[in-house]
DNA sequence: CCCTTTGCTTGATCCTAATCAACTTAAATT
DNA sequence: AATTTAAGTTGATTAGGATCAAGCAAAGGG
């Protein structure tokens, strides 16, 4: 009721006015600016960007933004909360993809294939900016900086996948919870959020599933980083004691062919 | 010294008169169009598109096109032969990202960091296209379908790392092997190649690095895929005899959570 | 041609993390 | 508050694949 441009989507709930009023920040005053799309742009293409994007009132835990499957028309910003993408097998069962923090895009996979082959589910009470994908492609025809910030994220996408691959090819369970906590830290931490204090919006399954390991051994591994005090852990709530001791873990990457030049 | 555009790199080996020319086929008339950035464009777009195209000379297996930490300057797409991209680990030891056959592009991670974070290696004689990036950047402004082209093919290879991501969370080595197999078995047949018979340019020890195993459970992979009559293998020769098997062993992934929903 | 090197295969043993099982705690529903 | 359900933890057992070890075959080099 209150602005004119109420979006496309109807709006009801509107007496959540702090959270939702808080969402429809337009791309100029968005602090995420400096890792979405608009980073690189003039002020006046940052005003036509922002004419295509679309903010719909804030999604709750377990909303999906698409399913496998569905044609692919918008790619999906989070501007705050969390969401997890995965690849669900017909037997129900499903393999995590990731999980998305504000100023992550979502959907870039999609492109090609004119289809999701993943479904996003939203982990936490999150707001989303919706880019429609034809519109986009109109504009970044007209700004060179918009299209070369959309290789720049695309190539991102690529580069963060790689790592993936490493950590999944050939490091330890510890390894990989590890890195998994270094990089939600990291990324945290870009945001203006405490590097070492964090809600984890995801389960210990979520996190097992990602990872490639069963829920026990995250959990065991979790009661094993707090007795070597790396980490006060309760429940979802997270702090890292010893950054620097988690980063020697990543490193120290005993990686074999050490041997191979002896007798 | 037959032709008058002798490209960029000095032309010596000209005996070399066969391969040497079959390379030098511009874009507009190369079986690969169909696989690779010309996609869509024009022949008057092709033809721009070929004005930036560098072809060398062809490499030879060892060779590199690019070190980890080079500087990014250019896209590489594969012409004739194939390449291994991998992430080496200061104490010498390596993780295999990727083997690229003709048609596939390499070095897309590299746009947004501006260097390459892995190293490009030739496993057999090969031929390459490069394409510098800025040029190519340029270029893509001008011609839209070039543009949209170009966010297909990163789309497509976030979606392969996708994939890659998928099998190494959750597949044993069997459909790991299985998979890797029909993946090339594919891939050779949109080349117009046999897609049951062909040889593999890389190592039982770079397949096992690439898939996460070691060598030696490769090599009893292979021994026992030959007793279960599925193919027929003889050093780096490959016969795949029985692909309907391969197919329903990767499909019939007994995924998880089966159980969860008994007692 | 012999000799070395490199790549591949096969067998034996070990170890990490999965699986199975039981129990605890927290959250949701009544 | 009581009951149910979901999520997480802990222990015991097992299995799949890594590692260790040895031998063989092909390729390369003098």
């Amino acid at each position: 009721m209150a602005g004119m441009k109420s979006s496309s989507l109807s709006a009801m709930h509107e007496n959540k006015v702090i959270s939702f009023e808080a969402i429809r920040i337009a791309c100029r005053n968005c602090n995420l600016s400096t890792l979405c799309l608009p980073l690189g742009l003039t002020p006046e293409d940052v005003e036509r960007l922002d004419t295509i994007v679309r903010r719909s009132r804030p999604l709750h835990r377990g909303d999906y933004l698409f399913h496998s499957g569905d044609r692919f028309r918008s790619l999906f910003v989070v501007k705050t909360g969390s969401v997890k993408t995965f690849a669900p097998s017909p037997e129900g069962g499903e393999q995590v993809l990731g999980f998305h923090l504000p100023g992550e895009i979502i959907g870039l996979d999609a492109i090609e294939h004119d289809a999701h082959s993943c479904s996003a589910k939203v982990l936490e009470t999150t707001a989303i900016c919706e880019v429609p994908f034809s519109r986009f492609e109109e504009l970044s025809v007209t700004i060179p900086s918009l299209q070369h910030q959309m290789y720049r994220l695309l190539s991102k996408e690529i580069a963060q996948e790689t790592e993936m691959l490493l950590l999944l090819g050939k490091k330890s369970a510890e390894d990989r919870l590890a890195t998994f906590l270094l990089s939600l830290s990291h990324r945290l931490q870009k945001r203006g959020l405490s590097p070492t204090d964090f809600y984890l919006s995801m389960s210990r399954h979520e996190i097992g599933n990602y990872l490639g390991l069963a829920v026990e051994t995250v959990s065991r591994l979790f009661t094993r980083f707090h007795e070597e005090r790396l980490l006060v852990v309760d429940r979802k709530h997270v702090r890292l004691t010893d950054l620097d001791a988690l980063e020697a873990m990543v490193q120290a990457t005993p990686l074999e062919d050490c041997r191979r030049r002896l007798p």
